[in-house]
DNA sequence: CCATGAAATGAGAGTAGCTCTCAAAAGATA
DNA sequence: TATCTTTTGAGAGCTACTCTCATTTCATGG
């Protein structure tokens, strides 16, 4: 889900039976994202402009904006979740519903932090230094809470458009964005496994008891 | 809270007390506010630009600047949250928590609607339709959950950092957040008293057994 | 009522994100 | 090789937003 899984560039799918054209544009897709993230990395997000990135991955501004509709995008793009979708809807019928999610978390996680926990983690805290960058992330959670619905109502014989189903969703999707928010706000230090799962307590029984 | 008490102009506070300055710079800010949502409503959001909004407010574009960071904002600005939340801390510590929220979110919604009706609406609207506009709403619902925790922590006796509490008032302000948006998609035509009534039961209690 | 200080305003220049158009370049197809 | 399609680059243009500085407007004490 989007709050947790913040973008990463493609493992260059399947290679040969592509044509020459589509290996191009996924080299450029990943040329620019890295070129992005080294000079966020020298300079900072906002000192970074879009001519100063098209220059080191070696396109035309106009490429830049082909390829991503704005900035933050360059940063954020995910293209994980109907991936974690998919996955979700797989889970055994019998298990219940939180108990998925916590299950296709845990793998999702553990996938991105082993394949690059660097950019996970500058993304992290672009998305808590930036406001635009956080404000686009909260964007895609929209967009994460539509897909969840259709999974939501599936397994609880709900209708997807339902207002209930929605609120849902959302309720979901905010907490765990928070616990992902919490974390980078913690530089990291945090295992994010367990705040997640910590997240999902609450949202599944309410607030503990009683502790400081 | 920011996603149910979207901005309204201020009922022009105290007035004799105040000297001319503070009457001047009140009335500035409505007077960008009206210019802003008649342009909007004769051309619509993207085609109105800021410098229509001065010269229509009769003042410069750097003035309208001055008064409101963004052009999101002088549709969005909400200065009701802090008023919303000491209502809420004012309730008595034997009512349940989620009753309170009820009970003031009610206070605020038949308030605004009373007071204006027509600048809700189009804010809704906006929501819905403009995605810089949504995704400022959005940003402002951090802040409202942020404020929102000092009272959560507060009624039950945990620390308003923690992160339970933390992913609690995410979860309960994105939840409302969906009621409100579910509201605009559908025209305001249902009652948002009603919306926010199931989005509290939905948040308190998960999901209802099956029915279609 | 006037002089002095402080705050608000307007004018203008500048930056950068983003859009659009059009012609040139490169890959696909036969 | 020739043709058709897709991708790219160049450049102009728009607008939100920032900064600076001179001017105006209010506040205050004598």
């Amino acid at each position: 889900m989007s709050p947790m899984t913040p973008a990463r560039p493609v493992p260059l799918p399947e290679g040969p039976q592509l044509g020459l054209r589509e290996r191009k544009k996924i080299k450029t897709r990943m040329a620019i994202r890295e070129a992005t993230y080294a000079l966020i990395k020298e300079q900072g997000y906002d000192a970074t402009t879009i001519e100063q990135i098209a220059e080191r991955a070696e396109v035309s501004p106009s490429t830049v904006f082909r390829y991503f509709p704005t900035k933050e995008d360059i940063v954020l793009t995910d293209e994980y979740d109907p991936l974690m979708l998919e996955e979700l809807r797989a889970r055994p019928a019998t298990e219940s519903w939180l108990d998925s999610v916590r299950y296709v978390l845990h793998r999702s996680m553990d996938a991105l932090l082993a394949e690059d926990p660097e950019a996970v983690r500058v993304r992290a805290h672009l998305a808590v230094q930036i406001p635009a960058v956080r404000a686009r992330m909260i964007e895609s959670m929209s967009a994460t809470g539509l897909l969840l619905r259709g999974a939501i109502a599936e397994r609880h014989g709900l209708d997807a458009d339902s207002l209930e189903v929605r609120v849902y969703a959302m309720s979901l999707v905010g907490g765990l964005m928070e616990a992902n928010i919490t974390w980078a706000e913690n530089d990291c230090q945090d295992e994010l496994r367990d705040l997640v799962d910590r997240a999902l307590d609450v949202i599944e029984h309410g607030l503990p008891a009683k502790n400081t």
